[in-house]
DNA sequence: TATAATTAACTAAACGTTCGTTTAGGCCGG
DNA sequence: CCGGCCTAAACGAACGTTTAGTTAATTATA
């Protein structure tokens, strides 16, 4: 019954997350979404109210379905720099499982609607940034917890923003795109800075 | 004198920078942008072949224009730790006086086109980049300078990433927009990492 | 239990608008 | 009077969206 409406209208946000993350908004079109889905792009507007309702549910269960088992990782463990490793480690793999992920999320970070910000701001990102600055000031640091926890994520982030550029730049290895390269050298860089004596 | 009243290829390219780092590719039209110009969409394929040469040209001229003093700046410091924080100074005022340089770069390591990403990385990304690399290697640490470099600069550049998020997140205060709360905080954490003793 | 009414889910076709781009021609300084 | 710079107008294609009607399944009624 009401079970397999709601499957069909998770079918279509899960073939349009890829898209609207690899596309963006405007790149994507209902007629070419619609044609991806196999249905005719009226279909669409009998479950969705219009292409911004259908691209914020897309956005907001992408991000719902992504950082669901990190919170209860996060909270099982007691010692600081063991639950660093422990988030870094699960977000770059997150990270490195699919691209359209970050992508998704550096589109949404470009976005200027300032409601549809503030709606997913606080439906999915709250309670996981919260968890990061909680980390952060697990460790007694000087530094400000708002800040150090955007800089933990970007450090992470970023090494994956770059990816296409990455390679085409001097120095670059294969092994800079593996999961485990890229956690062990964001740990160590946070835990003991540049000047290792 | 009546020259001035003519649109040169400068001109379009001026207007064009802010427009397609707000709007993005598809979001600016080339109607759009010939209003902005005072002129015919016409006029514009007068001076490029198409959309695409001048979104290209485009994103080359705000980054030769940006990144065209820090070259000569990084090159005069000869102490490491120093020249670390002369590059994050301009960096991070740089991101901090105009958004649009962000916007910009955020939006290229979105695109796909491998031919307009390697075009670019040449031009202008490269040397650049490895004046960074450069910098990360004299601190003689045990990182590989590739990901250091690339360290260096996410984590200045997510402070400017997320800043229509950061606002919105508990912990938010009006100091972590100003440029030397963020530059201090940056290469604190570089210097000294989590682990203060 | 058989049948009528209702509903969800869809298609085919079209609405008006905007898109990138082209064509043909006009203006004006050198 | 030529060539650089522009305008007016239009091209076909693609855009988001709407309307009207069809199908299949579920629910209500006799």
């Amino acid at each position: 019954m009401s079970r397999l409406r709601k499957k069909n209208r998770l079918d279509i946000l899960n073939l349009a997350i890829p898209l609207f993350a690899q596309l963006g908004y405007e790149g994507l079109s209902m007629r070419n979404l619609a044609s991806k889905v196999g249905v005719t792009p009226a279909a669409l507007y009998h479950h969705f109210k219009d292409k911004d309702e259908l691209y914020a549910d897309a956005v907001s269960h992408a991000f719902e379905q992504k950082t669901a088992d990190i919170k209860t990782v996060m909270a099982a463990e007691e010692e600081p720099m063991k639950r660093l490793e422990v988030f870094v480690g699960w977000f770059v793999r997150a990270l490195n499982k699919d691209q359209d992920f970050q992508k998704l999320l550096q589109r949404v970070m470009l976005d200027s609607d300032p409601q549809r910000m503030q709606k997913l701001t606080k439906t999915t990102f709250l309670e996981l940034f919260s968890a990061i600055q909680n980390l952060g000031e697990s460790f007694k640091s000087k530094y400000d917890p708002h800040l150090l926890a955007i800089s933990i994520i970007g450090l992470v982030l970023y090494h994956f923003e770059t990816s296409s550029v990455r390679s085409l730049l001097p120095g670059s290895r294969a092994a800079h795109g593996k999961a485990d390269t890229i956690a062990r050298h964001v740990t160590s860089l946070l835990e003991n800075g540049l000047l290792t004596h």
